[in-house]
DNA sequence: ATCGAAGGACGGAACATCAAACCTTTTCAA
DNA sequence: TTGAAAAGGTTTGATGTTCCGTCCTTCGAT
């Protein structure tokens, strides 16, 4: 009897799979991804203090998932102190005055941080990119303000801080990508983790701020590349300290 | 008697927070992303025709599920033809060959067009600039054998396009960031959806193949900006079709 | 002939999510 | 003054996903 065929059998010149497709498969829960969500909203002061959430029935419908779900979150929120809820007429649910700095970074955190990185040179370029491409005039003046206050900042770093996200978010908005903004916020909520425990001497911010106007002037004359460049000159920066601070190569 | 203090009550200079804040929260199952994961990698040729999965308890293992779960994935792919199983010692899940060419892009697809193509920016802008810090040497030269396949595969879209695939995933490999692996794998599955539908002459896929050597050759430098310069060169012929064809600028 | 490595199947426990009510508090307006 | 409206708070049950462990079946290699 001739041999049955077997359907392994082939010439397979097939060049290695890349390990990637068999990583972890990270499953995030509705609840998992809506603190995360609000959380590093409010800890990066995109949700300011004292600022109202939309009302839960509201705000359930609008991120697509259950009232229960919300109210989860919103609880766990609520136990950490970032927001609190005030019931009746006119209620609703508050954001909190900021809370006393974080964690310290976790070793785990510290050990990601070459990828944190690579995560927001993709972000960053792009924005910086597409920005150059779309943003409307208005935009630009508005973000021109940001970066004055960041200007009036060099002595406070935490008022600074708040205003680089500002600039940042600022400019994936205008790039006009909802998922570049969603994707720039996670990636300053991954870093602030990270920054907040290095040294920032105003001299240091006075160079960024330099870095954030070439930005800006670029971006203003539609030059994409220019604004690219000035983008990863600015990034490399914090990656440099880092890389100084921290192992891993 | 006083009235009492009102929480609510604040200076609120408060800008208005980003409306990604509030967008919807997509929560994958693990069976999704799983069949996800191994259905685009089958379908970009990363997992070749013949090919052998890691045993069933060795992979859910590796993806951090459990193995009734990774069970469900793969029956799914097997009833989609993308995967069959033999059993017995020295058997295991084998890609299937390829099959008849996918479904035509859905118009939801067609309408996230525009986001995709930004994605693709993203990722790709980054691994073009971390690929010429980081690259080395033999895996550059893997890449040119895969430019020098691309060269003549001119007359074979599909051929062609397979080289493609692995060009870029090798670039973001080489770049040494596997969430950028990841990235770039399931960019080029949104965008296979959208590029199997438009028309590629031997021409087009000439002057790609220039933009191929010239970013190889910038990398191989070590110049990240002339990098991220020939490959925003090299998307932008994309967008400029898909644009074309297309509507929602 | 047997052993071992693979896929295949089952049952139950734990958990997440949803949907739809209903309750309580507070304010505003008739 | 009173009721309606708008908010958060609570409860319950149904549903679906995932996990874990166990066992069965197949079949090549020794």
């Amino acid at each position: 009897m001739a041999p049955a065929p077997d359907p392994r059998d082939r010439g397979a010149l097939a060049l290695a799979p890349p390990e990637a497709v068999f990583a972890p498969v990270r499953s995030y829960t509705a609840f998992e991804e809506t603190v995360e969500r609000l959380g590093t909203a409010i800890k990066l002061g995109l949700l300011a203090p004292g600022a109202r959430l939309p009302a839960e029935r509201e705000l359930c419908a609008r991120m697509g998932i259950a009232r229960s779900t919300l109210r989860q979150a919103l609880t766990a929120l609520s136990q950490s102190g970032h927001v609190f809820a005030v019931r009746g007429r006119r209620g609703g649910t508050f954001v909190a005055d900021p809370q006393p700095p974080a964690d310290p970074p976790s070793p785990e955190v510290l050990a990601r941080w070459r990828e944190t990185c690579d995560q927001r040179l993709a972000v960053e370029l792009a924005v910086a990119m597409l920005a150059a491409e779309r943003a409307a005039p208005a935009d630009l003046d508005a973000l021109d303000g940001v970066a004055t206050a960041l200007e009036g900042a060099l002595e406070d770093f935490a008022a600074y801080r708040q205003a680089d996200i500002r600039l940042h978010v600022g400019l994936a908005e205008a790039a006009g990508s909802p998922r570049l903004v969603r994707a720039a916020t996670e990636v300053q909520g991954a870093m602030s983790d990270l920054i907040a425990y290095i040294a920032h001497p105003p001299q240091v911010l006075a160079s960024s701020n330099v870095q954030h106007r070439r930005l800006l002037a670029a971006v203003r004359e539609r030059d994409g590349m220019r604004a690219v460049r000035a983008m990863a000159e600015h990034l490399q920066g914090t990656e440099h300290v880092l890389a100084g601070l921290l192992p891993g190569g």
